[in-house]
DNA sequence: GTCTATAATGAGATAGAC
DNA sequence: GTCTATCTCATTATAGAC
């Protein structure tokens, strides 16, 4: 006369179903909790299934996290390079800052807005694992399946700003990608200080606010004498 | 003959250093694997303390990191507050936007700069804790502390551009605060990509750089048409 | 492939000797 | 105030029935 309180014990799926609908809750998890704060074991309820479906489908909650990291990479590597690309043949090779700029940060901003709830946990918990020092030893090189396409970031706003000099540049990609890892969160602080003027949530208005506002930045320091660090000397 | 493997047993400290000490390994740990992810048990030890001091003086984790926050509060709060006064003195009531941008991040990169290992780890795990949504529940209290102080800065800001609408000086703001969260972090990501050419350690270049790039980003929100959002509707 | 059961460990918290 | 010992619970991981 005991009801089982676990729900429909789920042969519902097939095995490709299944690593989907376990990748989805840890992606959420991951998301809202960080890696630590987040257990295996709240993952598999939050998907319907036992704790061993993990093991058996994953392993260790570190190959885990690696692979929900993965599942989505491809996707984003390539649909923001195919954005850079068609910034710069639509400009003939020297393409504006703020095209560069629009077409670093759209894709994301896209995917987290209207790619479905799974994309913009995924950008949320890349963008909270990237706020971190390698202390977390393993997330190294999981976050290294970016650089490829960092260094693409790099190279197309070298063609759009042939005249600054290599640190200056980095620099103000810097400031731009931290002000993005940040944004992607949607911490809510812009929120309560602006008494819901202003919406971290709101990633279209972000985005055309953010394109002039940063393309300003890279201006500015492109005019700038390159100077300023032997002055501490 | 065995050998005690924990050190010395530690009466060398009155209750104030004993906190103190406890703080200082508290902060550590949780700027370097965040709130999850350090143990009190591994901070305890880390004080060369055992387990039960940490109850004694500080009841609960929550309330330890509580505590870490705490501690050095309001020397930030007056810290900065004091740089933004001077800046609004120093220019008669209408201080520059790039004075006012460097009188916001002189304080905090001063401290972690110089202020010691301690007040490194402060402003890391701030801004770690500050790049998470309200899930940690217990956060948003603590994190309320600096409110006060984020008025402030907006309210200078808005004597240094009485013409910009409160839209876009809050996302101007919001830009700068998101950029200036992961940067105190110094996660290491610009190091890598530019090769060494631009360290995120190096905090006092990084003001040099940010204070004309950041200004040049309030400028241009300032000069274009707040219309931005209408075209969405 | 899916689930149960359990091992093994680590966690936060408490009681109480000294 | 400091430390030992222990409780209780949650965690990752494993073994094995079905």
């Amino acid at each position: 006369m005991e009801q089982k309180e676990q729900g429909a014990p789920a042969r519902r799926y097939n095995p490709e179903q299944t690593r989907a609908v376990i990748l989805d809750a840890a992606e959420q998890l991951f998301a809202e909790h960080g890696y630590e704060g987040a257990s295996i074991r709240d993952i598999a309820s939050l998907a319907s299934f036992r704790l061993g479906m993990i093991t058996y489908h994953f392993g260790t909650k570190e190959e885990l996290f690696r692979q929900v990291i993965a599942r989505r990479a491809d996707d984003y590597v390539s649909a923001t390079a195919t954005s850079l690309d068609a910034a710069v043949s639509r400009a003939d090779g020297a393409p504006g800052t703020e095209a560069v700029i629009r077409a670093y940060l759209q894709p994301a901003i896209e995917l987290s807005a209207r790619g479905g709830a799974g994309w913009k946990n995924y950008l949320q918990l890349l963008a909270r694992a990237m706020n971190t020092r390698q202390h977390e030893a393993f997330l190294e090189p999981v976050l290294r399946t970016y650089d490829p396409l960092v260094r693409k970031i790099v190279a197309v706003f070298r063609l759009s700003r042939p005249e600054m000099d290599e640190a200056q540049l980095h620099w103000a990609f810097y400031f731009l990608q931290a002000a993005f890892i940040h944004i992607l969160v949607e911490a809510g602080i812009v929120d309560r200080h602006s008494h819901g003027l202003c919406r971290s949530s709101d990633l279209d208005a972000i985005l055309d606010e953010m394109v002039p506002f940063f393309a300003a930045g890279f201006d500015r320091l492109a005019r700038h004498a390159p100077a300023a660090a032997a002055s501490r000397r």
